[in-house]
DNA sequence: ATTGGGAAAGAGAATCATTCTCAGTAAGGA
DNA sequence: TCCTTACTGAGAATGATTCTCTTTCCCAAT
């Protein structure tokens, strides 16, 4: 295992071994990129972090990489409506369990993550997601919520 | 007042004076082509539609009618993750209102509406909204609700 | 009715995120 | 060590969307 990565390496090489897939130097790389961060990166701004440690990676190899976390349920793909994907890592074990949904300013792109007024929602999704499981005989295996408004900022203008 | 398109026209043409637009013969042939289906439209598809009927009405006038739909709240666009746009007309001041979301499968890309189990969400939403609102100083104008799932024809493989 | 000016449209080129191809590299098992 | 397969980097290709440019249309003031 090498090192310089954080204790998600191991749960990582896990995840990975279970689906037939190496955990390589670049996968890493990018996994820790979006560990050490909470932003919503896009696939070239996770190639510049990135290419900044390991000059070597190419493009290509981030998004395939992605596309393969995405699979693996390491990290969920976003749109949040400009025009490029972004990506989070999914924390759903870590200590301290950021759960949250996104509020999307439609002028200037910027993303709010929110957690509170929350506990209900789970309540009602998680009954939700069962009657429409049985319903339309669906898998579901997640849902998002966004709101789309205009921030206080862009309000001001 | 042209002929040959839904009551719908009234309503549209007073939303596009609102904001200072024209509804001309191309907006009302891709209005119309969206009220007359609950399909989740893409911009080609749409285009497809109309050309059948209007064959000089180009592709870029399709791309730039439905941003316009989407800024004066006619439509609503969605990203169902196959890579392209789809478009919705708003039906809120129809008769039988068709409030929903959606559920999508991630192997075929089936796009199910579901209205079942929506109105204690409507509550909870309300609510949530207006405590967002306060909180972050956003103007919410709108949420999206989607669940991501494997369908029951895709499951029996 | 005529005309002047801004809005809107059509065609095709340009853009840009993403995906694909291909040839080379690395890693793990026999 | 060898072999098979996964993985990679580079660059080309793709495809949805946007932009540019010229022409056309609509409306209001004359």
């Amino acid at each position: 295992m090498p090192r310089g990565f954080g204790k998600g390496a191991m749960l990582w090489h896990g995840r990975f071994r279970k689906h037939g897939y190496r955990l390589t130097l670049p996968r890493q790389a990018i996994l820790d990129v979006l560990s050490r961060t909470t932003k919503h990166l896009s696939a070239e701004e996770i190639y510049i972090e990135v290419h900044r440690i390991y000059p070597s990676i190419g493009l290509s190899t981030v998004y395939r990489t992605l596309e393969l976390l995405v699979q693996v349920s390491l990290i969920f793909k976003f749109d949040f409506g400009d025009g490029k994907a972004r990506y989070e890592l999914i924390r759903s074990l870590e200590r301290e369990y950021h759960y949250h949904h996104h509020l999307i300013c439609t002028q200037c792109n910027r993303v709010i993550d929110y957690t509170e007024f929350i506990k209900d929602e789970m309540e009602l999704f998680k009954k939700t997601e069962k009657n429409l499981s049985k319903k339309y005989g669906f898998k579901i295996n997640r849902h998002i919520v966004q709101f789309y408004g205009v921030c206080d900022k862009c309000i001001r203008r």
